[in-house]
DNA sequence: ACGTATATCCCCGAAAACAGGGATACACCA
DNA sequence: TGGTGTATCCCTGTTTTCGGGGATATACGT
């Protein structure tokens, strides 16, 4: 009942994992049970740690936080997962949740909600950062930062027409007419409200569309 | 000369001046004698303070840590300044030295390093990351990554297309002829060594350009 | 069985971008 | 003083994109 809650920290940048543990170490009630500055490093010493609350960065060297979440959460589904990272872009967050991870801070967090956060996801419920929290309870109304979906034709134009290729030069890569292409290109542009290209790439750029 | 080197943390994210103040006291030698959140706040304390070295981000809330260096180099030219940052863009890198950075480093770097660092940045040198190192050495030949240097005119005309404005938008906003504007996109495309605006605007992202 | 979404293809005309030249003026540095 | 870089402006012609339509087939869920 009063034991400490063990947490395993997973960031590459050492001055993060030590941040965090000494923020944790100072606080009361939480022992940091190990660390690792990569996915795979995480999934070695996992396996015999097994600490109550895996914090993880989401950009890892060799693996996205969201996979080393999956396979915690497939391997050891009594481990909770909070996700960290400097992006509060949409698509991660909830494909962190969707992956079983039981919350997503912001790494500007301050140390009483990073407390907060772990405790929770200890007793199981989840946490969201109050700024992510903003992200994701307005499905699509009125947020101007949501995005719109994209079928995966549209995906794969989006992506060739970012690489330079002309209407022409993407039907022959699709094997599809240009006229094809140019309908998914106008498609983009009305989904997306730009009036070009040039604005199309910014805007899917912006939010890690590409 | 026994005593310890003081040192200023300015980031805006709490766990990252943790990180750092744990790894500098673990160490022997230093004394972290504040940090900041912000640049304005970090002008505010330094006026008292005045530690030896400033650690700071690049990226702040408020202003960039090149500006920040910038202005403590003007008002206390002895305080060394080392920049931070997960970037290793070239123009940060080149833009932090030429306004009296005593080094720059990415937020991976182990302890030791860090220690390093701060140490020559005390004793008057620079210390380059040894990534970062890479990126400077080789002027512009074989490095891949190098990124064409752009005149400010087209860093205008650049984030103007991005935007999504034609030409002739563009020529308005700036009082120049459209066939300039033209001059500039053509200049860009063939600078970066693309084929079009689309392409022209995802490498510009990707660079940190826009 | 019927709507909805996706992917495909088509047309036309206007606007913009691209290719590939050339030219002038100004500043700055060697 | 002569070169180098920047910024400005111009021309011709071609290619591509953009705006605003319409149309068909397939799949998927209700």
């Amino acid at each position: 009942m009063f034991d400490k809650i063990r947490v395993f920290i997973v960031d590459d940048h050492p001055m993060v994992v030590e941040g965090i543990k000494s923020l944790l170490e100072t606080a009361e009630g939480f022992v940091v049970s190990g660390s690792a500055y990569s996915g795979s490093e995480a999934l070695r010493k996992l396996a015999d740690i097994s600490p109550d609350v895996v914090l993880t960065d989401i950009n890892l060297p060799d693996m996205s936080g969201i996979d080393l979440c999956r396979h915690i959460k497939q391997t050891t589904p009594h481990i909770r997962v909070l996700g960290l990272s400097n992006f509060k872009e949409r698509s991660y967050i909830t494909r962190m949740v969707e992956n079983g991870a039981s919350g997503y801070l912001l790494k500007n967090i301050p140390a009483k909600q990073l407390e907060t956060a772990i405790r929770m996801a200890y007793e199981g419920q989840v946490y969201m950062d109050p700024e992510v929290m903003r992200m994701i309870v307005r499905p699509d109304a009125t947020d101007p930062t949501a995005v719109p979906r994209m079928t995966t034709r549209e995906k794969e134009v989006l992506n060739l027409i970012a690489e330079g290729m002309t209407n022409g030069e993407i039907s022959e890569k699709l094997f599809i007419s240009p006229l094809t292409v140019d309908s998914h290109r106008k498609n983009l542009l009305s989904k997306f409200s730009v009036r070009n290209t040039a604005a199309l790439v910014k805007f899917a750029m912006c939010n890690n569309l590409i």
